[in-house]
Parts: C-alpha cells; sequence; structure tokens
DNA sequence: GGTCAAATTGAACATCGGTCAACTCAGAAC
DNA sequence: GTTCTGAGTTGACCGATGTTCAATTTGACC
C-alpha cells in the first residue's frame, strides 16, 4: 500500500532516474529537476533532505529492481537458476544499461555513497548465491568466489555491453562454466561446506 | 627529465592524491587545498584548469603507478608472471588500497571521467595479458575472458580488503587457477586462437 | 465550515568553482 | 647593466547552485 506522499517520491524519483540517465551528476540542476517535474525546488527538499539523498534514492530504485528480477527465480534447478540470472542480467543492461552505467558511475561518495550502495546490492546478490550453495555466508573461499564470480560477469557484461560481442548463449555458458569452475575448485578444497546437490549441479554443469 | 613546472604539478598532485584519499571530491575544497600547499587557488587553475580535471590527474597518477608496476613483470614464465602480478595488486592496494578505493568512489563523469580513467587502465591490463598469451587483443571470446576475469581479481581482492579473510596464498592460487580454467575453455572452443606456449602453461596450473 | 497537519512555494542565503587583471621575478636579449 | 618577456602567482570578484525557512496553499477529517 502507497501513500500518497510515497506516490509523489515515487513518482519525483522515476523523472530523477531519467534525467540522472542522460546527463550527469553534478549537470542535472535541482531547478531544473523541479521545473520538469513541475513542482518547485523547495519540494524535492521537503521530500528529500538534499541532491545527493535524491540521488542515492534514484539509484536504489534500480538496483532494487535488479535484484527483485533475480530474486524471483525459482531455485528448482540450480544450474537452470543461474543461467536465467544471467539472462535477466543482460536484459535487465540492455533494458537499463544507459542508466545504470550513468548511476554507477555519477555521484560522489558522502557518508553512505553510490558506491556502498552497488556494492551492497552485490552483497545482497552474492548472499543468494551462497544460500543456493547451501553455505554460510561467512565462510570466506565460497564468500570470496562469489564475489570474484559476480564482479566478472559485471565486468564481461558491461565489455559486451560496449563491444557488442561475445553473442548471449556464449556469454552465458563462458560464465556458468566459470562459476561451476570456481565452485568445484573450493570443493575440492573443503568438502562438505557447499550441499551436495549444489556440488552435483556444478559438476553437471561442466560435463556438457 | 622533469622541468620545473612538472615538478610543481606532482608536488601539487601528491597532495591532492593525499586529501582526496581521505575526503571524497565534493568535500575538498580548491582554496583548502591550496591552502594546504601554501600557494592560491588560482594557482591550480594556471595548472589543472579544473577542479574536475585536477582530480583527474589525481587518479591517473595512482593508475600510472599500478599500471607499472604490472608492466615491468618479466614474462619468460607465464604461470609466474600472473602469479606475481596478482601478488604486486595485492600489494598495492595494501599500500594503496585507501587512495584507491577513495578515487573510484569519488567524482562524477564528465566528457572524461574517472571510471572511463579505471576503465582505461583495466583495458591496458587486459591488453598486456591478451598479448602474453599471444592473441589479437580483438578476439571477442578472449577480451571477453580478460575483462571477466580482472574485474574478478578486482572484486575479490577489494572483499578481502574488506574482511582480512582469503590469505594471500590461497586467493593468488585460486585466482590464477580460475585464469587458466577459463583460457582452456576458450582454447577448447577456438583452438589456435592462442599461443600453445600459454596453452601449455595454463595446462600446467592446473596440474598442481 | 473550521482546524490542523502535510504539501508546496519562492525569496534569501551561503558556499564554492571559476575568471581575470595585476603583480612579481627569473632569465634571455641586447 | 638595463630592458624585455613570459611564466608563475595572487586575490578580489562573479555567477551558479545547493540549501534553508518563513509563509502560503491544499486537503482530509471532525
Amino acid at each position: 500500500m502507497s501513500s500518497k506522499r510515497e506516490k509523489r517520491r515515487d513518482q519525483l524519483i522515476a523523472l530523477g532516474v531519467q534525467l540522472f540517465a542522460n546527463k550527469p551528476y553534478d549537470e542535472v540542476v535541482i531547478e531544473d529537476l523541479a521545473a520538469a517535474a513541475g513542482a518547485s525546488k523547495g519540494l524535492l527538499y521537503h521530500y528529500f533532505g538534499s541532491k545527493k539523498a535524491f540521488y542515492l534514492a534514484c539509484v536504489r530504485m534500480v538496483t532494487n529492481r535488479l535484484v527483485a528480477e533475480i530474486e524471483s527465480i525459482d531455485t528448482d534447478d540450480p544450474v537452470g537458476a543461474v543461467e536465467t540470472g544471467l539472462h535477466r542480467f543482460l536484459d535487465f543492461l540492455e533494458r537499463h544499461g544507459q542508466v545504470y552505467r550513468s548511476l554507477m558511475i555519477g555521484a560522489s561518495g558522502g557518508d553512505l555513497g553510490v558506491h556502498e550502495l552497488f556494492d551492497e546490492t552485490r552483497g545482497v546478490i552474492a548472499a543468494m548465491l551462497l544460500d543456493e550453495l547451501g553455505v554460510p555466508p561467512d565462510h570466506a573461499l565460497y564468500r570470496s568466489t562469489a564475489r570474484a564470480w559476480i564482479g566478472s560477469v559485471e565486468a564481461a557484461a558491461l565489455d559486451r555491453l560496449q563491444h557488442g560481442d561475445p553473442d548471449r548463449d556464449a556469454f552465458v555458458s563462458m560464465q556458468a562454466r566459470a562459476l561451476a569452475d570456481r565452485l568445484l575448485h573450493v570443493h575440492r578444497l573443503d568438502p562438505g561446506a557447499a550441499s551436495p546437490r549444489a556440488i552435483d549441479a556444478a559438476r553437471s554443469a561442466l560435463s556438457r
């Protein structure tokens, strides 16, 4: 249930996302923003308190969308889950790539900066992955592996966005395979940490 | 040979790196910066033209240092080269981690933003890696693989910096192994693209 | 219709990046 | 030795813009 206040907030945020996608942070002037919203400058401060806070709210709107899409994947089949996760990430980038890049690039660091927010998002996704593996979230090797893999997916996806180069299926299969390789390697170092089901899934992903 | 002008420039940059490491971009005021340098505001504009340009110069100073350290690795032994590269990166983060993080986080995007600079740095390192493999730099699968791996190393290293968790040797061996796995997989998809020497090295890295 | 809290405004303020005309001064030119 | 020149340096000033706030409007509820 969204109150009238929340509706207005979301409406302003949606506009902000749109503006910040095309211009970097310090080229977006609050006054223009307010004008575009058909409101006054002061209103934005009433709702958000500061320009930085407003920007953060815009970023959170976008990252939330991504997390929601990944979260809604049903996890009966671990291998399939990873692959659809990758596909959804690519879809997400195709639709919101400009925004994603712009938001990640722009802005500055305060007490809680954009970087922290993106990092938190990666952490949430890593936690979902670890949970899927049946591994406690503080297991050092698996946590490191999850973060490494997520970092690699992000880097390669942005590279792909720029070059258009490895086609979707090749990309997905390469990344899925890389994850399986990494997981099996950690499993060799510390058998028993991950659930057998996850390990079997990794093995089956490699033998294709 | 550094002229007097370049000396002064570097001196100002060194101070900038120090300040930007502790405070985010928009909390560092040019006037304070000038005062700390024992100079006037106008001088900074004489040397750099804008605050953003000054910030970029500071970032470039740091990324150059990293590239130089990686570039100076002798590449007789591919496996050893990768491992020492990883070690140097960890060393670099241990010494300049605060700066690295702060600089990467701070600032906003203009015509040429910080993000572009960091991305360029990753591109340079990826190119060195591809060159080492004897692969043309525009080979899609290998380029994607290189970017993915570099992204994973960066993500995992920052994670390690935060948690202190996987010890150095485990970290290095995991990442080296992950690279070998990825390379061999691409090699299976497109044999003949990479130099046999590199592929042999990857094989030997896996059988340890 | 009255009341009160929330929404909204716009003028005033403060900060800070950027500009510029002037000054200093070391070293080249004569 | 004097003059000239150009770079280094300054600090006062300007304009843009984020932020504050007292005042006004709106709208829901009794």
